[in-house]
DNA sequence: CGAAGCATTGACACAACTCAAGCTTTGTGG
DNA sequence: CCACAAAGCTTGAGTTGTGTCAATGCTTCG
């Protein structure tokens, strides 16, 4: 989609990235310290856990897995990253990445020093606030995951992972019913915590159930409303007695107040 | 412990919180515009998912939980926090709090208001990079967290949710060996992604093998080091052959570099 | 002292995993 | 450009870790 541009004012996802925000002024100033046209192919790397971090990057094409590793070598894949999404931001607490980063296909990435960040902030607050909002993004993006992995189905996380892939293509100005999934189904397993053979298994019968048509990695959504109510709602005995408590007990904590009690001293 | 303390310079957590790395003359401006003491007792709210955010809170004693809530009201408890501790990182991006955010036992609260902390952050860049590392490692938090629920067992979720928080008492000046969870075996679960059962049943066999001693709320751990390596490896074949497999492409992946392909143009 | 909430333990069920075999696509070297 | 090896995917059969349901015990607190 479109050739590559050399600066940030050309990029179509400027109104996404950490410059999003930035006058023309600064997002001058914020192009001239960017290294631009980081490649990747299929399978490498941008970075190991473990390796020094002294630049965040930006994925102008293409598309990126990260995961962590722990001292038995189990890999949990803690995100798919996509144009214009900022990588690298688990690695500002001890500049050491936590988190090793893999292109899943031909993969071109802005490269953001931190040094030079850190310089351009102390003159563009702007670009500071967009800095926290992303992480701030980055904080609840993982804690839908929590929710994902910790109470939902099979069935459920992989309608999530097709819902939240259509509306992030959707963002992007792609086709939210048609789109390439870039990872292989194992990725996408470990991705939900789940076997490979549960997602391949969950991929036939959605096409079975006619919501969406697959072919290998392309995937067609025929019934994305279908999805959203599959998402809500388990499908063997959808509202047992103790999701409707908890439905109950939710829709009480949001409409009164009983409990709500801050004093100050 | 100790006497709440008015001021941070006086605050036995000034070394973990926001104000960590500030020189004298900045903790004094950041005391000015922190509002101290807010108190809240057993099971009341901090904030609601849904609430506008305009501040961010640190515990300055007691503690807490947070949890996402979906929309069929199930709950997914993405962290618990301990004094010194930052709540409301997540909010930053829209200024409306994804989260509930919980006590769990009487817990005093420091509140930082938005507005105070950005204009703070303009003058104090020091402080702008705390909060930027603190993000970063609420980040990392979460990734572990998924690792948790994605990749591991249910003895090894248990047994990581206790040595994580002996660490942490650890940091905080108590014995890392003997310590109250002020949360419920529900919240545990909840937390863990497994069901309250489970882990009632795992803190008895933990017991019995002799690896700690509880009782209610109170844990002793008697064996750190078999916590350790059950964290480690799964008990029942520890070392199954996709095991095997993942231990050894670990080491490989660390040791050379054989895909390691950047270039630039 | 009784009620309500929280924790424990047991019996059973089932969702998802593992193992296994076969199929399809992709990548590569001759 | 073909052939064949390797990788990825699908499907089936059987197993199991953890959940659900249920009954009972133990605190706590009004």
């Amino acid at each position: 989609m479109g050739a590559l541009q050399r600066t940030c004012n050309g990029c179509n996802y400027k109104k996404i990235c950490l410059a999003s925000g930035l006058d023309d002024d600064e997002i001058a100033k914020f192009d001239r310290v960017m290294k631009r046209r980081l490649r990747l192919s299929r399978s490498n790397y941008l970075f190991r856990s473990g390796a020094p971090a002294d630049s965040i990057y930006t994925v102008r094409s293409g598309s990126l897995k990260s995961y962590v590793t722990d001292e038995e070598g189990r890999e949990q894949i803690t995100n798919f990253y996509l144009p214009g999404e900022i990588v690298g931001l688990d690695a500002l607490t001890s500049n050491i990445h936590p988190s090793t980063v893999q292109a899943l296909e031909s993969t071109t990435i802005c490269e953001m020093p931190l040094a030079s960040l850190n310089k351009l902030m102390d003159t563009i607050p702007t670009l500071r606030n967009q800095l926290i909002r992303l992480m701030s993004g980055a904080i609840r993006v993982e804690e839908d995951h929590s929710m994902l992995l910790g109470k939902k189905t099979a069935e459920q996380r992989l309608a999530s992972l097709l819902l939240n892939f259509a509306s992030r293509f959707h963002d992007r100005g792609y086709s939210s019913h048609e789109f390439n999934l870039s990872m292989s189904r194992n990725d996408m397993g470990n991705y939900l915590g789940l076997a490979m053979e549960t997602v391949s298994r969950l991929f036939s019968r959605f096409q079975d159930m006619g919501l969406i048509t697959v072919n290998r990695k392309l995937v067609h959504i025929n019934d994305l409303d279908a999805l959203h109510v599959m998402v809500l709602e388990s499908s063997p005995d959808a509202l047992g007695k103790g999701q409707k408590e908890a439905k109950q007990e939710y829709t009480q904590s949001v409409s009164q107040n009983s409990k709500e009690t801050v004093l100050y001293h």
